[in-house]
This record gives structure tokens, sequence and C-alpha cells, in this order.
DNA sequence: AGGTTTAGTGCAACTGTTTGCAGTCTAAGG
DNA sequence: CCTTAGACTGCAAACAGTTGCACTAAACCT
């Protein structure tokens, strides 16, 4: 029924093994037969059955990779990459989402372990201790998480917040708040040490928050109180919850108070007004960690982000 | 170094088939054994492989799942649905994207095919016959594209599609324009279909139409030249760039033009307007299509959609 | 009591590929 | 002309499970 090796050996008249070289290991055959098995072989259909291989090579051909929420819109773009990235070498992609569940993270881990060759873990809120210990099953590359012995992918949203902070800061800006991320979040922590070494601003540090529209929504009112005129926000989400807050409040978005969010998500022209944020790469993360991970190499990348102005920032008045 | 089901035999004092069907047929196998299997295995940190059963059974337990675009914010609701529903029955999910191409798509199939027990393909264009040559390589269930012989779930784009029409109606429009979207496809017909059976509306169709903002932004002269004060736009992203068109050409909405759009892509609150549209039931389809897959049902299911009114349409004036 | 079912387990063949080892043949080196 | 190193290719044993069949012993039936 289904067309194997062996049914090609037959037909091409050479032994089994050959024809297994001529797709595993080309250079090994001679180039009359490897043409003679390809063509035979294109006649018959015959695709190789990677269970079989996997079976005796121990390598699946197959990657995991692993996010908080595959409906957040900061990710599908990384994974669309990492899913390219992995077909350009013949590898395949499980994606798995942990439903922002820090103990989903494990269990997953575990349920891929045996069945991929290795797993890209993104923004991992898992113990440094529970990571080392999956290490020991099966191969890993990190993004944004710091994890020594770990290949890791960053995406240096330190960079992208001094400039945001500098961006507020030429403008005219004194006073900004910070409205943070959720506690323990590697990224949060990284906003925060790189606005704080602005000069010429003060600095007030509002939060933790959730990442969500909610949580920005229900910072407006310490945003207020404040009395800041330029607010960097941890993520877009929290942005937009805290411009809407902030519209209930009676303040105006740029004209009142200038908001700068992170991830650069927010898509569509109709977004008023539009947001000034961080773009991140997330894109060339997937694509890099997969690299990585398929080239077994470990290292530290760290990928820049830029700046882009648009209408959420004004000088205050 | 990876423990086996012979060790796990060994250990436990029973033959490996026992073991084996303490994993696959439980039922088959004493209680008492089974329990001491189970405890045996436990401890040795066993963990069935995958490959070496798939190699038997043939079944490989994975699942692929096929859409135009993973970042296309109208899918990622659905493949996670898709991946939890999969993922409770222990199966893994592929994804994968054609990037809009309809080539990709066979291609996807072909190298999909031997390793998966199955496929879902979100509104494929390849032609019925290139699908039907498709079908006896691989069983597969489709979204939103009518197939005789293949399990099949639709979203009713239909009844969304009058609902539309009808609000529009009901709000005093009479001349109505329907941007409609690419040639061939099988929504843009059905939601013609169904906007021209609505009474006491004049519908002017405009297109077809690039699925894209550019698309709906290049649509807006041909709109104000028809004189319409309504529109159903093939979707969001449609709609989207026909507001920004119509912004350009001095036509604010929905004071001067009422717009309707299809799928509720737009997340933030911070559109303005906020877009009337018909919301889809991405997540349930999702889900429904990897059970029907799963459980090998060849059924046509339609699903309900429902209009959500918001900012972007007003009575006319 | 004798025959028959039934539950539980063992045996061994089989799945499709890879790969170390051994053999053959050719061409080059001495 | 003999030796030897390559270049190819064949052989057969893995890889880690599943499953039809045979077998045993206990339970059931009349």
């Amino acid at each position: 029924m289904t067309v194997t090796i062996r049914d090609v050996a037959r037909a091409s008249g050479v032994h089994v093994s050959t024809v297994s070289r001529t797709f595993s290991a080309p250079h090994m055959v001679n180039a009359a037969t490897r043409t003679r098995v390809l063509t035979v072989a294109e006649e018959l259909g015959y695709r190789p059955n990677r269970a079989a291989r996997a079976l005796t090579t121990g390598r699946t051909h197959n990657l995991g990779l692993i996010v908080a929420d595959i409906a957040n819109p900061f990710f599908p773009p990384l994974i669309k990459a990492a899913h390219a990235a992995a077909r350009q070498r013949d590898y395949h992609l499980f994606v798995a989402d942990t439903d922002e569940e820090p103990a989903a993270e494990e269990e997953l881990v575990q349920a891929f372990s045996k069945q991929v060759d290795g797993l890209v873990l993104c923004s991992p809120r898992s113990s440094n201790k529970a990571l080392e210990r999956l290490a020991e099953r099966v191969p890993f590359v990190v993004i944004n998480r710091r994890l020594r012995g770990a290949a890791t992918v960053l995406m240096d949203v330190g960079h992208g917040a001094r400039l945001a902070v500098e961006h507020l800061a030429g403008l005219g800006h004194r006073r900004v708040a910070l409205v943070s991320g959720p506690a323990g979040s590697w990224t949060s922590a990284e906003i925060r040490t790189a606005a704080e070494q602005v000069a010429g601003i003060e600095l007030v540090v509002i939060g933790p928050n959730a990442p969500t529209e909610r949580g920005g929504f229900a910072a407006a009112q310490r945003v207020r109180d404040a009395g800041v005129t330029g607010v960097l926000a941890y993520n877009d989400l929290v942005a937009i919850g805290l411009i809407e807050g902030l519209g209930e409040l009676g303040l105006a978005v740029p004209e009142d108070v200038s908001v700068v969010g992170i991830d650069d998500i927010v898509p569509g022209r109709l977004n008023r007004p539009k947001l000034t944020t961080v773009a991140m790469p997330t894109a060339a993360a997937g694509r890099l960690a997969v690299d990585l991970l398929i080239q077994e190499v470990s290292a530290t990348t760290s990928l820049e982000t830029r700046l882009v102005i648009r209408d959420s920032t004004a000088p205050p008045r």
C-alpha cells in the first residue's frame, strides 16, 4: 500500500541500504545509481517514513515552540518566522501554549521532550532551578530570559525603553511614570533598570500590574495622582488600557499626558491616537531561536529594538 | 540510556507484550499486574516512544493545521482552540501557513501527509479537483469551504451578512454597497448571496478586492461614486482600509457613511470609530474541526455567527 | 464430571530505516 | 604484475513498540 524503501530497492535493482543512503548520505553512493534510485523513487512516489527514521536515529526532526498565549498578537509573527525557519531545514514545528499558566510550562516540556529534538521557550516563567532540570531532558533555547548555560535570544527592551524615556525627555517631560508589568518578569526589570538610567527625568514606578488592558485601565488613577506628564507602559495592551482609563478621568492623550507602549502590536490604522511604541524584532527572534536550536550552538544573542514615534506623545503643555 | 518497554518488563517480571498492553489496551490485562507494571514504569521514568508506536500502528497521533497566514489575527484563536482540543485527546498539532499562496497548499499537504493522521484545511484555495486528489492521501476536514465528500466546518457568514444588511436597512439605509473579497472565494460568494436576499435595499457590488487594508483603501473612491450611505465590507481589514480611504475623500464614518466589517478581529478599545462587525466563531471552528478529524466522522457543520453593533454604523442623514 | 468459554499472558513476527562491518571491484602505486 | 587503498554496495542487526496466535488455568454450563 504505502511504498517503502524496499519497493524502491527492488524496482531499481539495488539493496535497501543503498536506497537509504541515497537519501540520508548521498555522497556515499555512486552518481549513476543515485540518479537511478531517485527517478525510480519519484515514479513510485516514495516518501521516507519519518517515524521509522526517528526510531533508528533517535532524532525526530521535530521542534517544539512554547509560548504563553498563541492568541496574544505579540506571538504570531514569532511563531510564523520560527515555523518558516524550521521548514527551510526540513524540520517541523509543534506549537503549544501555556495559557499564561506557569505550571503548564513544565508539563508541556515533559510531554514534548520525547518527541522533539529541541524546544524554544518564550519568556518562560518557571524557576531557574526547574529550567535547569528540564535542560537535562531536552535541549532548548530561551527567548527573552537570561539563563546561564542555555542558548538565549534576547530582545533588547532595555535599549528600547531608554530610547522611549529619552524621547519623552527630549519633548520636555520632566516627571515620567513607568507603569510596570507583573512581578518577577525579566522584561519588566529590564525596562525599569534602563528607564532609571536616563538623566534629567524624575521616574515614578507604578506597579506591578497585570500585563493586560485591564491592568492598564486600573493604573490610570495612580498615574493621574502621580502628577506626571509622560508614561512608559509595560506593553501596548497596558498602554491601551491606560489611555482608555485616563480618558475616563478626563485626561487626553497626548494633550494632557504622553504615553509610550512597548511591542508594537496594535495593528490597523484606525487607532486614535496612534501609539508611540517600542517595536520588537519578534520575527527575527523566532527565526534565530530555531536556527540556534538546529545547529546546536549555545550562544547569547541580543536583538536590537527601535522606537516608533506616532501620535500618543507630544510636548507637555 | 532511555528506558524502554523491555526494561519495564524485566523489572516487573512480565513479558514486553504485557507492558505494551497496560499502556495501549489496559482492559486486556489483570488489574493487579497492571498496577504493578504502572508503578514500576513510573519508578523507572518510562515514557512510550511515539515514533516506535507510530511505526507499528501507522498512526502518528499528530495532526496538521494549514492556514493562510498565522500572523493574520483571524487565525490565532482558531489555532489555539484546535491545539487545545488536540492536546486533550493526546494528539499533537503541527501548524503551517501558506503565506497566502495557493501553490504552497498542495506542497504542504504532501509534506505533511506521511506524518500526520489527518489535516485541517482552513479556507483552502486549491481547486476541487486538487483537493479530491489530496483527500486520497490523508483524511482531512475543511473549514470555510464547501466540499462534497469531506468533513466540513462552516461559519455561517451568510447569516451574519444578512444580519448586517438588515441592520443597515433598519437604520434607514436604502442604498448599500458590498465591497467584496477576492474572486473565487467561497466566503465572498456566500456573503453576496445573503446580502442580495434582504428586501428593501438596493445593493451595489464593488469588487473583487484584495482582502487587505490596501484593498479597502483602494475601493473608497468607487464607494463614494456609488452614492451609497451604507457599506458591508468583505472583512474587517477591508473595512478599516475603506474607512481610512473615505476619510481621505472627506467622508466621515458613521456620519456620512455607515460601515460594517466581518470577522471581529480588531482588538483594543482605541479604535475610532469602533467597528460594527460580524463576529465569527473561530475558536469553536478550530475545536470542532479537530474533534471531527480525530473521531473520523464525516459531517457538515454550520456554526452561528452574530452581529456586534458598535460605532461605525448610524442612521443616514 | 466433562466439555466449553473466557481472562490473562507469552511468543515471535513485523513496522521502515539506519549503520557498522565486510565484501567486491577498480585504479593507482611500486 | 602484485599490492593496496578507495569507492561502492550488500548483509543483517538493531531501534521500541504492537498484535495475531497459541497456550494455560480458572470459571461456567449442563
